[in-house]
DNA sequence: AAAACACTAGACGACTGGTCTAATAAAAAT
DNA sequence: ATTTTTATTAGACCAGTCGTCTAGTGTTTT
């Protein structure tokens, strides 16, 4: 394994998540992504045996990266886990707030439309978005079990969680303002009975 | 104003709320489009000025045709408001289900792909969402009027369920089964507080 | 009957799409 | 040092993109 190989690949898929964040994945040709990151044209196939390989790869690879956040976010030892699902809603807010409006999450910029349109980037979404539900849940079962919070059924509610906060995000994206997040996250500090 | 000039404009609309709800918008040609609706290239700027003036044209009749079938449920004089409600969630949730996997909702299909993309598409979305969710928490103010539905802020009701369905609606589009659509059905109810 | 208008036909241009083959550069092996 | 193998790139390729344009067909209106 060569490491500037995987150099140069790993740097066409963080440059392919920067442009398919802000334009999408059908109308990004290959010729802008190489083209912004320095790759010549004919390189491509050698290191993604297709463009849609290369958007498999590039999800796993943005799940991958996410989930370590989250792990690390849902490992503070010094918080309740009740301040640590909440520090990761405020994230999301955060994120998707301010006047840098673009938004990096794929998963509400690619979902729809990637869903019908490829079948391994369908299941590498799915897949992800699973694994981030699941690590939700298991926070919310640590702040039931530390006492930080109630909750009967841990699993339908970081779901309900994350579908909210989806969909708080894509009307984000049609508003270009706060008020969707701010709504989502005072309808999150309800369902989790904090005053 | 010629009935078979809007007889061929509308049967583009159509055919386009066809294509654009299964493929998305950037990845449709116009000549698919064309060829699909049975409709000669040089028509097509005849009709429209651009496929983004015909997109938004398509958005805005889309959101005109919905508007009209939400007042109808919601203007059922034999059911309380909160059944008119209801029936609109499971109308919601009856679409997304079963084996005919595509929806129909160009919001949850297009918002997060034509967001960045077109400003006036965009604010088509964001208009026609914004009417959708006042309709909605309309129907609210009502059901608290006549008893059936107690709730403080139907707006902030109103908008949450809104997003949380957008939300179900997306992680449906990458699971291809009921399970998101049942569960956002149940915390509809839950919210509503109905037993 | 003529002039005006509404609509259709599809070739065309300039360009971009993803993909692939053939050539080069670099590394390894002999 | 020379061959063999591997890693990387240049650019051709053609089907497809949106949009334009001219020529022609109908249909009204005068």
């Amino acid at each position: 394994m060569n490491v500037r190989h995987q150099d140069t690949r790993q740097h066409l898929l963080d440059t392919g998540r920067e442009i398919l964040a802000a334009r999408g994945f059908s109308s990004v040709g290959l010729s802008a992504l190489l083209q912004q990151a320095g790759v010549p044209k004919g390189s491509f196939y050698h290191y993604f045996k297709s463009k849609e390989q290369f958007g498999e790869a590039l999800l796993q690879d943005y799940f991958d990266f996410y989930l370590v956040e989250l792990e690390q976010l849902f490992s503070q030892p010094q918080q309740t886990g009740q301040q640590q699902l909440m520090s990761y809603w405020s994230q999301w807010q955060r994120r998707y707030c301010g006047p840098d409006s673009r938004s990096d999450c794929l998963v509400v910029k690619l979902s729809a439309e990637v869903a019908d349109l490829s079948e391994p980037m369908r299941l590498t979404l799915k897949a992800g978005t699973d694994q981030v539900i699941a690590r939700i849940t298991s926070c919310i079962e640590a702040a039931v079990k530390d006492g930080s919070l109630f909750c009967a059924k841990p699993t339908y509610l970081a779901t309900s969680l994350y579908q909210l906060w989806l969909g708080a995000s894509l009307l984000t994206k049609l508003h270009r303002d706060d008020s969707h997040m701010d709504l989502a996250m005072k309808m999150t500090r309800q369902l989790l009975n904090i005053a």
